[in-house]
DNA sequence: TTTGGAATTGGCGGACCTGTTAAATTGATT
DNA sequence: AATCAATTTAACAGGTCCGCCAATTCCAAA
């Protein structure tokens, strides 16, 4: 009783399992088989893939990363004036980190390694430009039409951005079991992202 | 050839090898014979007083956070204009993630794993309302002499605060390898810690 | 000096986990 | 129908890691 082939439909399971599987567990912390049994497949094959543990969890990074530059890029700016534009690279931020925890855990994972993966990855620079493109000229033109400071740095801003963002996903659990709070009530999360 | 008894300097020692340890690789990353071989003793040992890795895991956990407290308890705020004395807290805070990667990455830890194991430990809920307490106490005085708005939630202010300043130290090594930046070079540090 | 409990060590057993290899199976092509 | 390459499976070998236990050593008190 063999399953039929199907490489490609496999191929993209796998990669949705292994973005759970590692972004719940950290590069070592997965675990091969467990991605196996999500996918109804077994170690070798992802291996036959993908070469590998370290080679798949590249693969879904490369996969995420451009998940979230793509998205970036569907924001159709231009006609917004600036403040706006900038309201709304902020709120589409904050909700595709709460909507993709895959996605933020990721990023946890790959600090917590120092980086070592992503630099393997030559994909990864030119990727992550774009944002910092955008954002670059949204400021310019708020800087043009007088509703900007003259002193403001892109990558500042999405840093800022980005950490106020991540918190609400990363931090969630200490935060709610130190002082008491939900942080994945409907109502405050909401309350956050304006905030923000 | 045996080693001369010192319980209580052990104990400390394998503590602080811990928190490197725990910090740098998560819970199931670390390795016990790895904290051993930095301490000069054996696995049988620290199982021995800590009664197993789960155990000095919480143990390392209470040992950071209270130190983080107590820390923040001596910042004598009292004297200082509220506008002051945020500042100060923001610097504090900032200054001690920096200074102290151990902890923030530990609480990154503790959530990946979903805040398992600071639940298992009482001492944590009244170990952290103090925060809490002294923003609000300076938020109060702020609101009372006009320097603040009304609708300021303490928890939020904390919030804002901490995930800023732990953005620095967790995100260094994504964020420096992406955008070209050296997160870790002085000048640029003072400057966002300004920002913040 | 003896003794008893605390501290320390080495080693064993069991559980996981990963990469590989040889064999078995499938589906398309001839 | 036969063939052949692409998929898929089962099993093995090597490695790491943790918790436990029995034995040994240290120290202080009697």
């Amino acid at each position: 009783m063999r399953k039929p082939k199907a490489p490609e439909a496999n191929r993209a399971l796998i990669v949705e399992a292994a973005i759970d599987e590692f972004a719940a567990r950290g590069f070592k912390g997965a675990s091969m088989d467990a991605i196996a049994a999500r996918t109804d497949t077994t170690r070798a094959l992802i291996n036959y893939y993908f070469g590998g543990k370290e080679k798949l969890y590249i693969a879904v990074l490369e996969h995420v990363y451009s998940g979230i530059r793509e998205a970036e890029n569907g924001l159709d700016l231009a006609h917004l004036p600036p403040r706006d534009a900038i309201r709304r690279i902020v709120e589409f931020t904050f909700g595709y980190y709460l909507e993709n925890e895959g996605f933020v855990r990721l990023v946890v994972a790959e600090n917590q390694a120092k980086g070592r993966y992503l630099k393997k990855s030559k994909l990864m620079r030119s990727l992550n430009r774009t944002i910092i493109d955008t954002l670059g000229g949204v400021i310019r033109r708020g800087q043009a039409d007088g509703s900007f400071r003259a002193d403001i740095d892109p990558t500042d801003v999405h840093l800022a951005i980005a950490a106020l963002g991540m918190f609400n996903v990363t931090n969630q659990h200490t935060f709610s079991a130190i002082f008491q709070r939900d942080m994945g009530s409907k109502g405050d999360v909401r309350r956050r992202r304006e905030m923000v």
